[in-house]
DNA sequence: TCTGGGGTCCTAGGACCC
DNA sequence: TCTGGGGTCCTAGGACCC
């Protein structure tokens, strides 16, 4: 707990639907609605017209569309938003060398290690001239939060949305926290709210009240004592730049329960391929697998397996993706399947070469259980051949039903050969309906419907969302211009 | 039109070892 | 050779966050 309000937490207002009114200037002032638009989706962000229609973040899209039936649908642009979220980044770097991110939208950035603010006065004028800096460089919002901790600095943005700035003065916390809510503290979910408001606690003051010994005894020893220590607001939690990740997965959910299982092993085969495609570009190796199930009930299972030494080898991963199936019951069906990678090393497969080498010179004098494990770990590499053929049979059709086929997604950009820029509306029935109007235009676009398969018409990169790039975003952002 | 995808941290039991 | 205590690793599940 600072003297001074120091740590800042910045936290974009609405991100990714606000980013999608930047560029699309015909959604501005309208409800939009950022997410999955098959069967399953949910929502990722709604603006803040939509959320006036009760509309929310993990709904359920169909119970969006209902509350918003016109509000926009659109689906998430996650490398229009990186490149967003890096030039905000960017910015925070110049405040402190310590800049925590959270997510795309979210960080916390340690003023004092920045030798920028030491007292209230200084950090509120940091605060916001952050937030003019980002208003000018991406054209979006972001709300700051300013504290003498992590938690306060974190509560202290939530209040200040959409689009301003609180500070907390240190020695306020206590009398500050009291009366809220225990669910304002970060940590505390659905369940735990649950939890102790059956046990009579449901704020701040309750928390403090009912003491250390009684959140133990219904928490837990862990989340017990440091939920009382936050509700004191005591919380010395340090701003840390680089986290090294400790797992890598891939999951997807599926618009129909599937029921085949030869069908459910070759979607674990292809969850494996991205898990391990992902795990490399990261430059990471990982010991443990670990397939995720959701059947038809919507239980969720996972089933895990530990490999003697890290690998980032394909097949590797996926025959023990492929055996952990083999212990699953799938009958019912199957909603979701995953596939993860954790136990990560740095090493890349290289590496693993002169490292195996090193075990089998060790193993000759180990124990029989340690090699017995080993053995079983890699025991799939020829058993399921006699199925290959089988599942090979079924690849066939279905990739080539992908192949060939434009797809024109609702809220991507397009460039027209005459009529220029624009982005998709909508698609069906063999046509695809254009709106073309730039971020930089203050009135709505108009509206042409095509064929889809007009030779005219082409997919492009997001457009810049502020003219002039004052930033110097580089020329590796995505957001370059396409065609010059 | 009921419930995404990518993570982190914690707990608890059993195996195993000293 | 009727029974302890502590530490670490592995597995499975759950809560939580954005």
């Amino acid at each position: 707990m600072r003297a001074a309000p120091t740590i800042l937490h910045l936290d974009m207002d609405a991100f990714f639907a606000a980013a999608e009114q930047a560029s699309k200037p015909s959604l501005r002032g309208r409800p939009v609605v950022v997410g999955g638009l098959g069967p399953r989706g949910v929502v990722a962000t709604a603006s803040y017209e939509a959320r006036r229609f009760g509309v929310h973040s993990a709904m359920p899209m169909g119970q969006a569309r209902r509350l918003a039936p016109n509000a926009a649908y659109l689906v998430p642009r996650f490398a229009f938003y990186r490149a967003i979220s890096g030039q905000v980044m960017e910015l925070l770097g110049r405040l402190s060398p310590l800049v925590e991110p959270l997510s795309l939208d979210e960080a916390f950035v340690d003023l004092e290690a920045g030798g920028l603010a030491d007292d209230s006065a200084s950090a509120r004028a940091v605060g916001e001239r952050l937030r003019a800096e980002i208003l000018a460089t991406t054209g979006l919002t972001g709300s700051v939060g300013l504290a003498g901790s992590k938690m306060l600095a974190k509560i202290a943005s939530e209040e200040a949305k959409p689009d301003g700035l609180v500070l907390f003065e240190p020695g306020t916390e206590r009398a500050l926290l009291a009366p809220r809510s225990v669910r304002i503290i970060p940590g505390v979910g659905p369940a735990t709210g649950d939890h102790l408001r059956r046990a009579g606690i449901t704020t701040v003051a309750d928390v403090t009240e009912a003491g250390e010994d009684e959140l133990v005894r219904i928490l837990g020893r862990s989340h017990g004592a440091s939920l009382y220590r936050m509700a004191l607001g005591h919380d010395d939690r340090a701003v840390v730049a680089e986290r090294d990740a400790k797992s890598v997965s891939v999951e997807d959910t599926f618009d129909i329960d599937l029921h085949d299982r030869l069908r459910i092993r070759l979607e674990v085969e292809r969850l494996a391929e991205r898990c391990v495609a992902r795990l490399r570009g990261a430059g990471h190796s990982g010991r443990t697998i670990v397939l995720k199930v959701r059947r038809y009930d919507f239980s969720t299972l996972t089933r895990s397996e530990t490999l003697r030494g890290p690998t980032d080898d394909p097949l590797v991963v996926r025959e023990a993706a492929e055996r952990l199936l083999e212990l699953v019951d799938t009958t019912g069906g199957v909603r979701l399947l995953g596939v993860g990678v954790s136990g990560l090393a740095d090493y890349t497969q290289e590496d693993l070469f002169a490292q195996a080498e090193a075990e089998a010179g060790a193993a000759a004098g180990a124990s029989g259980e340690t090699a017995e494990g080993g053995a079983a770990a890699e025991s799939g590499g020829g058993l399921p051949g006699a199925r290959e053929a089988g599942v090979e049979a079924v690849v066939a059709p279905v990739e080539a039903a992908d192949a060939g086929e434009r797809r024109w997604t609702p809220g991507h950009d397009v460039r027209h050969a005459v009529l220029g820029a624009g982005w998709v509306q909508g698609s069906g029935l063999g046509r695809v309906t254009v709106r073309f109007e730039e971020p930089g235009s203050t009135v709505p676009g108009r509206v042409r419907t095509f064929a889809v398969d007009d030779p005219e018409l082409e997919p492009s990169d997001p457009l810049p969302l502020v003219s002039g790039g004052a930033t110097g975003a580089g020329p590796s952002a995505p957001v370059a211009r396409a065609g010059e």
